[in-house]
DNA sequence: TATCCAAATTGGATCGTTCAAGATGGCGAG
DNA sequence: CTCGCCATCTTGAACGATCCAATTTGGATA
């Protein structure tokens, strides 16, 4: 094998300093042309590059964020995770930062995690999905002065971080004026327990668009833990009680819950889900769906915001989502 | 903000050097009882974590290993590694190391970027996912004595490293029995083109165990290329053909194809699909399940035994996939 | 009590990089 | 001709850990 290129290596053969290989690299304006690309000829001419362990322990940044992989859940809601990560790696790539991996079953550990990571790799920021009320996590995060981003807006109006977020009331509008336009006009709505930020955005997109087109929304909702079975037990529910011709769901498990409680019902139910998963994609089922790349970018750019320049707060962020037109609306 | 924690730290505060705090975190046995617990005492007081850059620069280990994160094909496939990814970051976490995420868009490219991963961050070691004939990654890694694990076995018979892979023959044959012991005779294959290890390997499952019962595979196969449309339109192609009572897929996508080519036979055609995705459980199918847990447990113990033992090439393993059974077969 | 040996501990060097401060050389002004 | 200045480049030290060689310590032995 042979001898590793350090520095030092270039410097020789450059016949510079090493201070002159490190400007080069870090500060070319200050470096003469003739030198630089010398410098530069010789870099590429011996494949030298930079010991990152080295770097860091003199500038103490690590080119390194975290990110959770979650422990897929009912697998369906999960891979909107996983979307969101293979985002986020190739654009944290592509602005020099990679991306370290961690799991943690709830939120003390989770933070005991971040600890961890803090302290040992000297991680340069975290990148948390899906927030709660109350998210301990931001507050010992901001506590600490990690620079971190959500993906998921803070539900409590005290905390001010950068985040990016999906425009979850936009999505159910959306589908919800789809069946509007479509003719329908008992359109109900399937969601999650009242309290979930996520949930409760959602809920209100459908609510208020069905009050501006005049329809009141009163009994046309059900709420329930997130899962299939649920989601076609209370569509049942639905159906005996108020009859809807369509339905609005938070999440596509819900919906397809859903879609087997109509099942064989003509004129067919209109159902629409929300996150458009591959599921959805496999069984036709229309769907709003997140511009998940897009958001991940979003996050890099936050981030490579106040990693490089000024340690400011950046503005945050709200996408719009889609409605992916398929065949059950 | 505090002090910074060092090494020096510690030792200062437990009255003792910094080589005996260093003793008791990578030798322990040469150490005092007595004095050991004073260190470890002090290490806790203080909440002291070793920096890891400066331990890299000293023995060159980064206790990081790099995993690819797959640009989701179809969704349904892609599902599979994010499980896989997500066994490996739990077991490599309690086995001390870290998963660094990376993308590439082809073999070259990834190549390109084991160089880059190497020089700059100095990983431990590398591992693949699915394997290929003539795989230059491995050759590539190979050559640079670059430790590695790939999860799949090498299908070219002069590769010899360490890989975990899961029987893909095994999980056919089993689908198979399952459907003969049904009572099915004409039991189909919905497979991937010949010269694809994994497809060859899934379709000889099938295909010997039919053998063994005596029917006569020939004629009760189709190739193509993954995908939901691809395997509806070969299914379709089968029926008008051989009408067969059952068959089995070499994927989820395949035999959600097929799925959909048989809706409203009657008896229903029973359909076997291959990887127990979130689409396979959601939708009712019957799949093969593959222990991925268990295979992402096995390559981090691999590449532990390459790493902190001796440098020798580990046993390959072969896990059992099981019968994930629902209401399809 | 002095001597010796092994076990436990200590101080200095080192990994590859960047920071801070110092050295060099060319050029115009006094 | 000399000085100062600027641009450019070089030198020495530091980051925090581990390795290596040297030294101290404690207990057993003569």
């Amino acid at each position: 094998m042979a001898e590793k290129v350090t520095i030092a290596t270039v410097a020789r053969h450059a016949r510079v300093s090493r201070q002159t290989v490190s400007n080069v690299l870090n500060s070319p304006h200050i470096v003469r042309q003739e030198t630089r690309q010398r410098v530069q000829d010789a870099i590429n001419a011996l494949g030298y590059r930079a010991n990152q362990a080295a770097r860091q322990m003199r500038t103490g940044r690590s080119r390194l964020i975290a990110a959770r992989i979650e422990p897929t859940r009912d697998g369906i809601n999960g891979s909107v995770l996983d979307r969101f990560l293979h985002g986020l790696t190739e654009t944290a790539d592509a602005a020099g930062y990679r991306v370290l991996l961690y799991t943690a079953t709830d939120h003390d550990r989770e933070i005991a995690t971040y600890d961890d990571l803090l302290g040992t790799y000297e991680l340069d920021a975290f990148v948390l999905v899906g927030t709660t009320h109350g998210d301990p996590r931001t507050a010992w995060l901001a506590d600490r002065n990690v620079p971190f981003v959500t993906f998921g807006r803070p539900w409590d109006a005290l905390d001010a971080h950068p985040w990016v977020d999906v425009d979850g009331a936009a999505g159910t509008a959306r589908a919800t004026r789809h069946l509007l336009d479509a003719g329908h006009r008992r359109i109900a709505f399937l969601g999650w327990p009242v309290g979930s930020g996520v949930g409760d955005d959602r809920r209100a997109g459908w609510q208020d668009t069905l009050r501006a087109a005049d329809v009141d929304p009163t009994g046309l909702h059900r709420e329930t833990e997130d899962g299939i079975a649920e989601g076609e037990r209370l569509m049942r529910d639905l159906l005996d009680a108020v009859a809807p011709t369509a339905v609005v769901c938070a999440s596509d498990s819900l919906a397809l819950g859903a879609l087997q409680a109509i099942r064989g019902i003509d004129p067919p139910v209109s159902v629409i889900g929300f996150d458009d998963t591959p599921v959805a994609a496999a069984v036709g089922l229309t769907s709003v769906s997140q511009p998940l790349g897009e958001a991940a970018a979003r996050c890099v750019d936050l981030l490579t915001g106040v990693l490089d320049d000024d340690h400011q707060t950046p503005a945050p962020v709200l996408l719009q989502p889609a409605l992916a037109l398929r065949h059950t609306a």
